[in-house]
DNA sequence: TCAATATAGGTGCATATACACGTTTATGAA
DNA sequence: TTCATAAACGTGTATATGCACCTATATTGA
C-alpha cells in the first residue's frame, strides 16, 4: 500500500467509511426518531452525567460548541435537561427519566444496526477496526 | 471485545475517530485555505471529472445534495467549473487551471498530514485501518 | 406522436461540525 | 480587597451531511 496516494489518505476514508455506516445506523434508528449522534450523546452522558459541558465534550472527542448544538434537539425533546452546579459558570446536562426510558427503547435497534456490521466484517475484523479507531482516537486526544 | 457495549459502536468511534483526524488534517491545511473534505472533492474531480453530480457523489461515497453544497466553496474560489454535457438534465463538474494548480500547491501539506498519522499509528496499523475502512465502506455502498 | 415514467439536479429544512469572539464567574496575585 | 487573568459557556458564521420535495429533461410504451 502507497501511504502517499490519495486513495489512502486516511481523513478521505474515514469521513467515507463514517457517512456510509452513519447512514446504516440512522436508518436502523428511524423508528425511534433518534440519530446515531444523538444515540452517542444521549448514552455518554447517562454514564457520566450530569456533567459539564467541556467534560463531555473531552469524553466525546467533540468540540465543546459542538455539543452545544447537539443537545439542543435532545433537550427539546425531553430527554436531557440542565441542572446547577457548584460552580455558577458551569451548565451541568443530565439525563432525564423520559430520556432513561428512550434509551433503554433505542437499545435493540442500536444492536440491530451493530450486529449487522459485525455480520458483514466479521467479528474478528470488527474488533481490529475498533482497536485501531480506539488508537487513532487517542493519537490526537490522549485521555 | 464485548460487541454489545455500548462504548464499542462501530458508528460512533468511527465519527469519533473522523473528527479527530479531520481536525488534525484541516490544521495541517490551514496555510493553503483548503479544509480536508474540500481537498477530497478537488481531488476525485481532477482524476473523474469532468463528470456529472451523480457519478461523483456515488465515487465519493456522499449524497448527491450533500456534494452540490460541498462544491459550491469551491466553484466561488474558481477551483471548479460547471461544463455542459450531451445530456441537458446534467451539470458536470470539472476542475479549472487555477483548481490544479491549487491541488499540486496542497499536497505537501497533506502528505505531511498523512505522515503524522503514519507515525502515530505505524505504518502497518495504517494499512490495516485503511483496509478495514474500505472493506467498511464496500459493505454499504458496493461498487 | 405523446403522455407516463424515469433520471439529473437544485432548494428548504434540520442536524453536525468547529473556529472566532463575547459574556459571566472563579481564581490568584499585588 | 481589588484588579488581572483564567475558565466555562453561548452565539455568529461557514462548512458538512442527508432527507423530502420540486423542476427540467430524457426515455419509453401505447
Amino acid at each position: 500500500m502507497d501511504i502517499n496516494q490519495t486513495a489512502n489518505c486516511a481523513c478521505f476514508n474515514l469521513r467515507k467509511a463514517a457517512r456510509a455506516v452513519t447512514q446504516s445506523y440512522d436508518e436502523a434508528l428511524k423508528p425511534i426518531g433518534l440519530r446515531a449522534t444523538q444515540l452517542s450523546v444521549l448514552n455518554v452522558i447517562a454514564i457520566e452525567g450530569p456533567a459539564a459541558m467541556s467534560e463531555l465534550a473531552q469524553i466525546l472527542v467533540m468540540d465543546r460548541t459542538t455539543l452545544t448544538r447537539n443537545i439542543k434537539p435532545l433537550m427539546d425533546k425531553g430527554y436531557l435537561k440542565s441542572v446547577t452546579g457548584e460552580d455558577r459558570r458551569q451548565r451541568p446536562i443530565a439525563i432525564t427519566t423520559k430520556g432513561k426510558n428512550q434509551l433503554k427503547k433505542a437499545l435493540p435497534y442500536w444492536q440491530q444496526a451493530q450486529k449487522n456490521v459485525a455480520a458483514g466484517l466479521g467479528m474478528e475484523r470488527l474488533a481490529e477496526l475498533l482497536n485501531n479507531l480506539k488508537e487513532t482516537i487517542n493519537l490526537t486526544y490522549p485521555q
